[in-house]
DNA sequence: TTATATGCAAACCCTTTGCAATCCG
DNA sequence: CGGATTGCAAAGGGTTTGCATATAA
C-alpha cells in the first residue's frame, strides 16, 4: 500500500524543480526520526554530519516539501515551527506535555466527523484543522 | 450569574500589583469589542483615543490580564497573537476563514468530552487545548 | 518615600529576502 | 549554456528587555 521509500528526485522533477543535494539531505534528515523537529535542529544535524547547507536553504527546502505534502508544518505556539514527515503517516493530531515537551499523536474518527458537521453548520468548507491538547504527561504530573 | 462588569482595580490589587491608567485602558479596549485583536491594534486604538501608552506596556498589560484569566491569547498561526475578552465568554473554539480572516466561535460538548477521554487514555492531565478549523466561509467559497 | 510601572529604543528570535556565486539539466 | 538554487548577511515582523524616569500607594 504505502511505498517503502519516496523518490524525492521524481517528485521534485515532476514539479519542474531541480533535484539537489541539499534538498535530498533535508528530506533524509526529516525521515531519519519520528520527532517533531524545528528548522534549527535540522540545520544543525546536517552541518554536524558534514553536509554543506545554509539555514536559508533548510527553510526553502522545507517549504518545497510541505507544498508537496511530504512534510507537515506544526505550530505548537512556542514561536517556532516543527516539521514532521507526512508521507508515511496517517492523519493525526497532538497531545503536548507542557513540562517536558513530549508529543504524542492521537487520532479520533468521531472528532473528525464532528468537525465536518461544525463546518457545515456554519457554512464553511474545511481545508485543514489544528487540534492540540496541552497538559502534563504521565511522567510529569 | 456573571458580573455585568469587572472591577479590574480589585483584581490587580489582589495580585499585589498597581492599578494604573494604562492597565485600565487596555482592559477597556479589549472589552469594547468582540473582535480578536492583536497587540498593534490595541496600541493604535488607544493612541488614537489620545491615551498615552507604549507598545511595551500593551504587551506587559495583556500578560497580566491573561494570567488573571480575563483575556485569552490566540495563536492563529499567522505570526501574531490575538486576544479576546474571556471573563464574560463561555469556553469556545474557532473556525477561521483563510480568505477573509473571519473568525466564528463554536462550542461542542461532545468534542470536549472526547478530548478528556483521549487525555486519560494517554495518561495526560489536560490543562488547555487549541482547536481551530480553517477553511472558506460562506461568502468566500 | 520607595518600589513598581512606564516609555523608549535596542535586543531577540525565528523566518524571509536580495544578490552574487554556483550548479543542475 | 542559462536559469534555478544556493550561501551569506541583512532585513523583517512580532515580542521582550534594560534602564532611567514617572508614579501609585
Amino acid at each position: 500500500m504505502k511505498p517503502s521509500t519516496i523518490d524525492l528526485k521524481a517528485i521534485i522533477r515532476a514539479e519542474g524543480l531541480r533535484y539537489t543535494n541539499q534538498r535530498e539531505s533535508v528530506w533524509q534528515e526529516l525521515q531519519s526520526s519520528d520527532d517533531h523537529r524545528d528548522a534549527e535542529d535540522i540545520y544543525f544535524s546536517l552541518r554536524q554530519k558534514g553536509i554543506n547547507i545554509s539555514r536559508a536553504t533548510v527553510y526553502r527546502t522545507i517549504e518545497v516539501l510541505v507544498k508537496n505534502n511530504l512534510v507537515r508544518k506544526l505550530d505548537l505556539g512556542d514561536g517556532k515551527n516543527r516539521y514532521e514527515c507526512k508521507w508515511d503517516a496517517a492523519h493525526h493530531d497532538h497531545l503536548i506535555c507542557t513540562e517536558c515537551g513530549k508529543i504524542v499523536e492521537f487520532m479520533n474518527d468521531q472528532v473528525e466527523g464532528i468537525q465536518s458537521d461544525i463546518a457545515r453548520e456554519y457554512g464553511f468548507s474545511l481545508s485543514y484543522h489544528i487540534h492540540q491538547l496541552f497538559g502534563l504527561c504521565e511522567d510529569c504530573r
